[in-house]
DNA sequence: TCTGGGGTCCTAGGACCC
DNA sequence: TCTGGGGTCCTAGGACCC
């Protein structure tokens, strides 16, 4: 989808339609105080000057999607609010509405399933769909089709998208940022060497920014640099698997099916502080904080029908280090109480001396409700996994009793 | 005044088992 | 008197993606 959350937006506030406008940041809910204050009017006559401008948006966060507008003065996804406000101070700043964001991402989805139904779900704005079996799936390389999905996605949600047609996931995923916004893009294999080939390294789905400076100091910038070597100098620089995948994809190569289920491996949440945080001196604001989440992940299983075994923390200080305990219990488990226990036994063996910028609490090794897996009674006598490792407290951290 | 939140997968060492 | 080989599970960190 083009420009997603962005376009959300202007679904709902048309007369921002061409303006250069960012979604992000906010805990703010700036567009609840707009709302307020013209109550009176519909959404859609609201001034566009009432909008909050970047360049007074104060706090943390980073930019989710700028609109094409917005993308002229270099402002992009991922990038810190900050410094895009310094970019460009006069774009509007909205924040993300996930109910709506999910609402139209669902009925993105639906459309094309009615269409096609063989669909992999890559997150909210993104899916890979076999056009195989798809009648009338082969016309003009699948062009045909291609239309056809774009035409019933924006005449259901108003929304544009872009597709890349190709013979494997690999291929796709990059011919469909060749044509955004609002583009379609079909690339054969025999196009690899002349399409794909000029291209960054970055371009490839799994090859990011380490990767790619890593690259560069071997002198190799696009994906022919890559090609041209021989696998076996790849595979000895970036490692057996990384290095044969990296020579295999930078020929075009890719021959993962589209994956139409799955189950979830883990559910989390997790919080960036407004400003950082000591466990000692913000003993009682951090504990708060703690238990919601802990109370958030349970509600989460509960609500989509899992039960976990491992349960961990993550910590990020204030000089951007992160830290990751977890621990496995006997049973599986979605309850709040269980998991702020196991969770605030994990916390004793981080250093809890330096400021801290995020807290996050994870459970993972899931089992649906009721399946034979999760049908383990806790309390019931069983054998513990590691009878002698005992979870000992780092030296020095473990008098720090806080949780 | 830098740098969100929710995920997946991989690696690597150690414990433990047969 | 130097000490296997294969396998699984657990834990921590890190790269990457949307």
């Amino acid at each position: 989808m083009d420009a997603f959350f962005a376009s959300v937006e202007l679904l709902r506030y048309p007369q921002l339609k061409g303006l250069a406008v960012v979604i992000g940041g906010g805990r703010r809910k700036v567009d609840e105080m707009i709302r307020e204050r013209f109550a009176d009017l519909p959404l859609s006559e609201i001034p566009a000057s009432a909008f909050p401008l970047l360049k007074d948006y104060v706090g943390r966060g980073v930019i989710t999607t700028a609109t094409y507008a917005a993308r002229q003065f270099g402002v992009g996804s991922a990038m810190g609010m900050m410094k895009a406000a310094k970019l460009c101070p006069h774009a509007l700043v909205l924040p993300v509405d996930f109910e709506e964001v999910r609402k139209y991402s669902r009925l993105f989805k639906s459309t094309i399933a009615e269409i096609a139904p063989v669909i992999e779900d890559r997150g909210v704005d993104e899916v890979y769909i076999d056009f195989t079996d798809v009648p009338g799936g082969q016309r003009e390389g699948g062009r045909v089709l291609a239309r056809l999905i774009q035409r019933a996605i924006h005449e259901r949600t108003g929304l544009t998208c872009s597709i890349g047609v190709a013979p494997n996931k690999l291929i796709a995923k990059m011919a469909s940022e060749f044509n955004k916004p609002n583009g379609i893009s079909v690339v054969y294999q025999e196009d690899v060497q002349t399409k794909i080939w000029p291209l960054a390294v970055r371009k490839i789905n799994g090859i990011g920014p380490k990767a790619e400076i890593k690259l560069a100091k071997l002198h190799l910038h696009t994906i022919g640099d890559i090609a041209a070597q021989e696998p076996q100098w790849l595979i000895d620089n970036f490692g057996k698997s990384y290095g044969a995948w990296m020579y295999e994809a930078a020929w075009g190569r890719d021959d993962r099916p589209v994956v139409t289920e799955s189950e979830p491996v883990s559910m989390s949440r997790e919080t960036t502080f407004d400003r950082d945080l000591h466990a000692v001196r913000d003993r009682a604001e951090l504990g708060a904080i703690f238990t919601d989440l802990c109370t958030q992940v349970a509600s989460d299983l509960k609500r989509k029908g899992y039960v976990g075994k491992t349960i961990g923390i993550k910590l990020r200080y204030d000089d951007f280090k992160i830290a990751t305990r977890d621990q496995t219990i006997e049973h599986f488990t979605a309850d709040a109480k269980e998991i702020r226990r196991v969770a605030g036994q994990c916390l004793k063996r981080v250093d809890l001396g330096r400021k801290l910028r995020l807290l996050g609490v994870r459970v993972g090794k899931l089992a649906k409700v009721g399946s034979a897996e999760a049908a383990v009674v806790p309390g019931a006598a069983s054998q513990p996994s590691h009878p002698h490792r005992v979870e000992e407290p780092a030296p020095g951290y473990g008098t720090l009793d806080l949780f």
